[in-house]
DNA sequence: TCTGGGGTCCTAGGACCC
DNA sequence: TCTGGGGTCCTAGGACCC
């Protein structure tokens, strides 16, 4: 059947869901006297020191200047921190460390009313989802955003923005537009309109960069964008160009499902300040390898790239990874690797160091079942997978005991 | 006033294979 | 000895997102 290129003919109904403030919100919600204060949520943050970055800044701090991805020390400058002697004096705000263990349990609240209201949900992050709406009909997609946005803060304490529309991309630029306390409609016929005035740097997947060079060439808003020739932007972004004339038409056949299984694992830490200390370098390295090692094991997953990151002053970013034959999962040698990848920048003052897994694969029950069960054989034979090497054995054989 | 941590995707060159 | 063209994998870097 022909198709006009870019209209799709699945007529979806895609709502967006995005907490506000979610990590401020967080921290409210255990500590109600931060309501309607100013809230900062630092990563790297200790209270009493000056070193971490801005995760998160509630609406009342962005009003004195802090920014997310900001450094606490400028932070600090813009809104000095609250004691509680001096409580409610003007100009001052809370400061908190991140907590990710307490904001996924009420991520938890959030992700078991999405679970109810929709059969597919795809999680993008701890406070963003997408959900299918199916056949919704647009003249009840208001309530029903309604109704979605009172069961959240009632399960959960926390407010959402959220956004309805017929693509995921129209559907996010949506939930972001009336931000805090956001509810948007876009339905099908009024896509062009809610598009053209957005700024560029607004639409997903333009950054500062790209921002800068779509204004160099005229482009200020999504309208300017959806009117260019598609070729001209390919043509100086590459296949991000056309993503983001597409976006600026409306057009987007992506369709909601969950998220998949996870490409890398990484993690990473700062030096307080640079340090050109071998020996610390080292340490931390090899801390980084089994924290992530150790994740990977949970996750049942297996790993056949091993990779370090290294920042150097002032922003440096290198990376260097290599690959092994097959995949592993020996912590033993994903530190060996590391360490070895590090010699390079064995004399440099680093400021960053990271551990990443990558070309995963996974030997959970769900991927060996399949044709396990598929023929019978499920409580016979246990999976043998002889490319594998566990710790601790050379490179033998490995019976999967999850198996019943 | 120099900035955290965990991810994804794209690009480009080189190696290697057919 | 020099020569095409296509495909895949590996590695490093960059932009971006939350």
């Amino acid at each position: 059947m022909p198709q006009l290129p870019g209209v799709d003919p699945r007529r979806q109904v895609v709502c967006h869901v995005d907490v506000d403030c979610f990590y401020a919100a967080c921290e409210r919600l255990r500590e109600p006297k931060l309501r309607d204060e100013p809230v900062v949520v630092g990563m790297g943050y200790e209270p009493g020191a000056d070193h971490g970055a801005v995760a998160t800044a509630s609406y009342e701090a962005r009003e004195h200047g802090v920014e997310s991805a900001m450094a606490i020390s400028e932070a600090l400058k813009r809104l000095p921190q609250r004691t509680d002697s001096e409580s409610g004096e003007a100009g001052t705000g809370y400061y908190r460390p991140v907590d990710m263990a307490y904001y996924e349990s009420v991520s938890e609240d959030v992700q078991a009313v999405l679970d109810d209201t929709a059969e597919t949900v795809r999680n993008v992050s701890i406070d963003e989802a997408y959900l299918d709406l199916g056949d919704l009909a647009w003249d009840d997609a208001e309530a029903f955003g309604r109704q979605l946005k009172a069961d959240i803060e009632a399960a959960a304490g926390v407010v959402a923005s959220v956004g309805i529309a017929p693509t995921m991309a129209t559907a996010k630029l949506a939930s972001d537009a009336e931000k805090p306390d956001g509810l948007v409609i876009v339905d099908p016929d009024s896509v062009a309109t809610f598009l053209k005035p957005i700024p560029v740097a607004e639409l997903h997947g333009v950054g500062p960069v790209t921002a800068a060079e779509l204004r160099e060439r005229g482009y200020e808003t999504a309208g300017d964008v959806a009117a260019a020739d598609e070729t001209a932007l390919v043509d100086a972004f590459g296949e991000r160009g056309r993503d983001i004339y597409r976006q600026a038409r409306g057009e987007d056949d992506r369709v909601v499902e969950p998220k998949g299984r996870p490409k890398s694992l990484s993690s990473e830490s700062a030096f307080p300040k640079p340090t050109d200390d071998g020996d610390r370098k080292r340490r931390k390295l090899t801390a980084l390898a089994a924290d992530v090692t150790e994740r990977a094991t949970a996750k049942d997953a297996l790993y056949r790239t091993v990779g370090i990151k290294v920042v150097e002053p002032p922003f440096d970013v290198h990376t260097r990874e290599r690959s092994l034959s097959g995949p592993v999962d020996d912590p033993k040698l994903v530190e060996e690797i590391a360490v070895d990848l590090l010699a390079e920048f064995d004399d440099p003052a680093v400021r960053k160091l990271g551990v990443r897994v990558s070309n995963l694969s996974f030997d959970d029950r769900e991927q060996a079942t399949l044709g396990q069960w598929a023929d019978g054989t499920a409580d016979q034979e246990p999976v043998r997978l002889s490319h594998v090497r566990r710790s601790g054995e050379t490179d033998t054989q490995l019976e999967l005991s999850q198996f019943e």
